[in-house]
DNA sequence: GTGAAAGCGCTAACAT
DNA sequence: ATGTTAGCGCTTTCAC
């Protein structure tokens, strides 16, 4: 009875708390069908008889109407969202790869949310954390190692988790990208077959950047296995010119004799041609050079950077194209990886 | 009668229909108080006891309970996220702006919802439309220039919009960024300085970037006011080393006596170094070189490159410090601007 | 300071 | 093909 009497008072009272905003419920009465018929419309037209269809659209056109994605999340269980975590947007290797993979999730009408660990494994972990609080589509993560609280926390979500611009160790379930060991294979099998016998890495920031190392890695043992010197210079910094430059100073006076170079990628190996130059070492005569990356000015150099190129967009529309599929209803098949390549690209410098 | 027998059926078998995730219900049942105490707790700690606030921390740490925001998003109607519209992170101005923005706001436990125009105002359009059905807390987007569509739904929706990386023109509320017309004034005036008296402007894909197009105009009439010979060549593609050299090519070949030259950015003006290196043109004896940006490579090169940086972290900085005092309740005051200048670096090359 | 209750706008069973 | 219904997990009055 009670109950009764407090309905009858509080249901009129309904009054909208915030801006009035046109939902749903006002395209249904607009178009005389129901709510959940515009809802199925929205998301599979193709479901909906053709009169309905088209009187939905009227209503939707005139009212303009936008609908509310958070609502739609939290009744679905799953937003139209994409987090995306990388070391930082300000290194062009992701930028390429976040930008294709905005570009490829936007036709879907997937938001990408962006995140950035600057390459410490703690800072992902809370971004992890937060990313799972949006009930993301899916979660892509840059690299194969994580904290274990990473991998449990995504372990326990069900979401679909992709691992990108890394190959070659334990992936929580899909990986994007390539072995960056090999990257340093081929550049020291090049240098060598270029008839270069005394070989050299820089590389910078090594400590923090895995990806790097790894290059560094193949490189040296590429170079030992074909029975030829090398050895490894690198500096804790940031990669940039400058530290190229420096390395290069530092590299020529520890191993005068030096005849070919890979820097971790093409920041360090302009500031190494800048700096032959300076000391009026020839490239390629008395030095080769090859980096990594392909950057916007590595064409361009004088002489014209060799290089290895990446493909940072392709690793970005794979994922995305993944993402769509199992939105679609396709698993994930577990523990795939694809393997995205890399070009060397022979230029002026070796 | 009836609805009290329905009621009596249904009420029990509230099941869970996704995943079985821990809610803010179990938090407060484990800490023994009622939700909206947890939800105060969560967003005011200090409004809550002491005794309340630790047994709530403990039950949260003991069950790893980890807010759903979408389903606090919709409650609240405005979610935390940020939603930052830009041409593209590909362009490193941007991706540093965002980055810095990321970082901030963060720490504020605000997401950062990115989306690309790739310089397309329709696109941009879209965007925004999308952005909105996600309740965000604010919109930053870039430039002042923005369609009739765009800026009719940021009017009627109640959210804050930061408009970034321009000044000068009609702006929505806020903007945060500098003058380019200043730019190119403080780029033809110091070459000027630096006796230069044949003056050319160098532009990359300028039918598109309006602000690369304010630098050039503020360049071409500073030089035309000092009574000073200049000019403009142009290049439609997107800034380069390699369209820089091409224009360098037609610029010395439709100008022999060229020698002062700005350029749209440091890409191109890295090219025009490298070309200049080709052709024998010595840098700055003969030719005065001066960029854009301050990139990566700028103060590598050879010679170094004189510049103008402007603080793409500081913009994206003082917009995340705006959104977080506006989410704590204060008001943007209406149509400020914030101007976060830039410098100009005498270096070698001028 | 704390709790009860009423939605936020949508999706997805289910029934028709 | 369309409508009915019951939440999704949280925030926010409003009483106490």
């Amino acid at each position: 009875m009670a109950d009764q009497v407090k309905e009858a008072i509080s249901r009129p009272q309904r009054r909208r708390r915030k801006m009035q905003s046109i939902t749903m419920m006002d395209v249904a009465e607009h178009a005389k069908v129901s709510p959940s018929t515009v809802s199925l419309y929205l998301r599979r037209p193709e479901a909906v008889s053709a009169s309905a269809g088209s009187s939905i659209a009227r209503a939707i056109d005139k009212l303009n109407y936008v609908p509310n994605l958070v609502a739609g999340g939290l009744a679905a269980a799953s937003s139209r969202a994409v987090s995306i975590i990388v070391p930082s947007v300000r290194n062009a290797f992701f930028a390429e790869t976040v930008a294709a993979m905005q570009t490829a999730l936007r036709k879907e009408r997937l938001q990408v949310i962006l995140g950035h660990t600057e390459y410490d494994e703690k800072e992902e972990e809370d971004l992890v954390r937060t990313a799972l609080s949006w009930a993301p589509a899916a979660v892509v993560l840059t690299g194969l190692s994580h904290s274990e609280a990473t991998r449990k926390m995504l372990a326990k979500a069900t979401v679909p988790v992709i691992e990108i611009w890394e190959l070659g160790g334990v992936q929580i379930n899909t990986a994007i990208g390539f072995h960056h060991d090999q990257v340093g294979i081929a550049s020291a099998k090049h240098l060598i077959h270029e008839g270069r016998r005394n070989l050299l890495f820089l590389g910078a920031r090594m400590h923090e950047d895995r990806r790097a190392r790894q290059r560094c890695d193949g490189f040296v043992s590429a170079a030992r296995e074909a029975g030829v010197k090398v050895d490894m210079v690198q500096h804790p910094a940031p990669s940039s010119a400058e530290v190229g430059a420096m390395l290069l100073a530092e590299a020529i006076e520890m191993h005068p004799d030096v005849d070919g170079i890979a820097c971790s990628n093409d920041h360090v190996a302009l500031g190494v041609l800048f700096e032959c130059e300076r000391l009026g070492i020839a490239v390629p005569d008395r030095l080769a050079v090859i980096g990594f990356g392909d950057l916007s000015f590595s064409a361009a150099c004088n002489p014209s950077l060799s290089t290895i190129r990446p493909s940072g967009d392709l690793i970005g529309r794979e994922a995305a194209r993944l993402i769509v599929d199992h939105m679609a209803g396709k698993e994930l098949e577990r523990d795939t990886s694809i393997d995205t390549r890399f070009t060397l690209l022979h230029r002026r410098s070796s």
